[in-house]
DNA sequence: TGTTAATTGTTCGTACCCGAACAATCTTGG
DNA sequence: CCAAGATTGTTCGGGTACGAACAATTAACA
């Protein structure tokens, strides 16, 4: 776990302050580098693209993935988006008071609710996911076409070692 | 975005769904991946070794700095750990009230606060820290170490590529 | 020396974030 | 056909997460 410390930096103080404990600073180097990683995109693209429009990442992301599949199942949403059901069903309550989603029961299975964008939804992804999309390609314009495919392709790794699936 | 559904669906999804917008997958990829790989390392690190001990994974990541670099300032915990000021008073007060941390005014500098580990904060981290990092270990046994070195590296220039310092 | 500017940590409001428990619905098995 | 088991989405409680505003303190400048 390291932030600006550069991991020669934490090496040496957990050596001097942890005594010897038997440590893999690589496993350690690349977790804190991907949640580290991880929240200044967010916190980047929040900035810059989002928060103009009123939208959060994760309010951003389910709206993406219905724009893409809809009508598409609440379940099937939550996994796309790789966040929890409780989670969704508080952001979708968020879209859908500013009228950007719509939920209907599935007329197949009572248990299953479909979501749809709305008009004005379609009308805001239209707008904000080219901006979005360009402050993507910002983002990993400091590396190389092959370092940015392969970066993907290792965490895609790790995320599936993780999750056990496809 | 993509979750689940592979990079060449969503490709085929999004080009008969949004006519021929022009997008760059692959930096979509990397950031979805690294979103999506943040989420699922969190998860289960919290999942397996963080919840069992009552920690958020912020928490801990507040924990580690406070036990590696102490006595710390407030100012450069949030900077090492990568959130707001906000966000570290919050999670800091909860580590205050489970009598893990003590927070006192700096004699130096009425504006700063300086941060230290309890003696049950300390043998909370000495329990705890081998077995998270037998986790991180597990979490990256997917990738050879040049891959696992290669990931943090790449992570890294993303991340200095955003925040535009060390 | 006094004023202005900057920095720090806290508070507030708002939005996630998730596990557990629950009610409603569907599936499975006898 | 009915009971038991499984699945789904929602609610609840507790914990992040952050920008803006604020009070207290220090730094800079004339």
């Amino acid at each position: 776990m390291a932030g600006h410390h550069t991991i020669t930096e934490t090496e040496r103080q957990v050596e001097n302050k942890l005594g010897g404990l038997p440590i893999n600073f690589t496993a350690t180097a690349a977790v804190s580098n991907i949640f580290r990683g991880a929240t200044a995109v967010r916190n980047q693209l929040e900035r810059t693209v989002l928060r103009p429009s009123g939208l959060s990442w994760t309010a951003f992301v389910v709206m993406w993935v219905v724009w893409v599949w809809e009508p598409i199942e609440t379940r099937a949403i939550a996994s796309e988006g790789g966040f929890s059901k409780a989670t969704l069903t508080g952001v979708l309550t968020t879209l859908e008071a500013r009228d950007f989603v719509t939920r209907e029961k599935s007329p197949l299975d009572g248990r299953l609710v479909l979501v749809r964008l709305t008009d004005s939804g379609r009308e805001l992804m239209e707008n904000l996911f080219p901006k979005f999309n360009a402050m993507e390609e910002q983002i990993v314009s400091g590396l190389t076409a092959a370092e940015t495919l392969t970066l993907a392709t290792l965490l895609r790794k790790v995320t599936q070692s993780i999750e056990g699936d496809d």
